[in-house]
DNA sequence: AAAATTTGCTAACAAACGTTAGGTTGTCTA
DNA sequence: TAGACAACCTAACGTTTGTTAGCAAATTTT
């Protein structure tokens, strides 16, 4: 069966290479046949695995929305102040995005290509997410812990910092934790030395 | 002769209808079937205007691209101390990003699909963009106004953080100044209230 | 060992794609 | 007014696209 087994099945390898390939060239412009030369069978063979060329968009786009929610399951709800709680959400969302960077670029930039009923789904699951991290701010701001800034700008802000080390990471390079942590510090003391 | 005029040519308008068309589905799922519809007229008729699908992304990603340099001309060697010239190159930034938010996102998302040379020249002209604002922030360091931060992660996370207002600014609702001192005020005084 | 399932191949389909050739119409220029 | 040119149309081209049907081999399950 090779259920949680570490040698990857077919599908996975699929998804994999999918991945990968839609970074790459983007979903439209990738071909079934462009994948199927890349994994090494077939173009019509990968209809044994996956129903449709969108189907494997949807797994890779909810496979990592998913980890991204559960990421900050762990964090919520632990009693924490606002600035130890964002810290601990800077690290969760990093490490996710860092352990599948190509992956993450997928889900950041083909979700537009999902069709209904997925799209409105991701969609509403994407806003749920950002929302998460708002209240984490505006409980930081209400604590008089963080400065009045803007709610909309500051939240948004913030994620697309965090969403854009997956264009420059590399494994082999960076560390997730060190990012995280350079990261926090830019928005928590800011740039000016003095106040 | 109509140049310099406020009645859009039809090259114009093919070119703005081409933006608002590659931002809704992408360069690659943009047909020409879809946007000569959109203009008005046939698929054939396109190409009286444009030599190739292609070069209507190139017309749209390097007006932009020089758009934003030229913007960040009229600032450097002004004599400005760092903190002011960041506050007014994000200034420029969003002055150029607001007035064309379409055109903008494309330049962004679909500048992959360019072939050599040009995309070539268009990553070059990122980077050297990018190195422009990292002078800013390195100025800053050695001055002794900013906190010493991982100089690249800082100069990505703020172009990241304007980028990404294209997605969300709205021409109605939104002011590009007030976005820009909101932005500047987050970055420079972060979001702790107390050091 | 028989049966069922998985995995893959080949060949083909209908549709959509970017692009071109050739012709018509209208408008500006000499 | 004659000619040049720009803008647009129709029709078609060769390619590539996602997907399916039918079949073969291998592997797993019963």
């Amino acid at each position: 069966m090779n259920i949680g087994s570490k040698t990857a099945t077919r599908k996975q390898q699929i998804e994999k290479e999918a991945a990968a390939l839609f970074h790459e060239k983007g979903y439209a412009a990738s071909s079934m046949r462009d994948l199927a030369q890349r994994v090494g069978i077939e173009a019509g063979s990968l209809y044994s695995h996956f129903k449709s060329k969108e189907s494997i968009l949807q797994k890779i786009c909810f496979d990592m929305a998913n980890s991204f929610f559960q990421s900050l399951d762990a964090i919520e709800n632990l009693g924490l102040d606002a600035e130890l709680q964002l810290r601990n959400a800077i690290k969760a969302h990093l490490s996710v995005l860092t352990e599948d960077p190509e992956e993450t670029i997928v889900f950041q930039n083909e979700w537009k290509h999902l069709s209904e009923p997925y799209l409105g789904d991701f969609i509403s699951m994407r806003k749920d997410y950002e929302n998460r991290f708002r209240k984490i701010l505006e409980q930081g701001i209400k604590d008089g812990l963080f400065e009045n800034h803007d709610l909309k700008i500051l939240s948004l802000t913030l994620l697309s910092a965090l969403n854009n080390t997956s264009t420059w990471f590399k494994k082999s390079r960076d560390k997730s934790e060190d990012i995280g942590e350079k990261l926090s510090n830019i928005f928590l003391t800011g740039l000016l030395k003095q106040k």
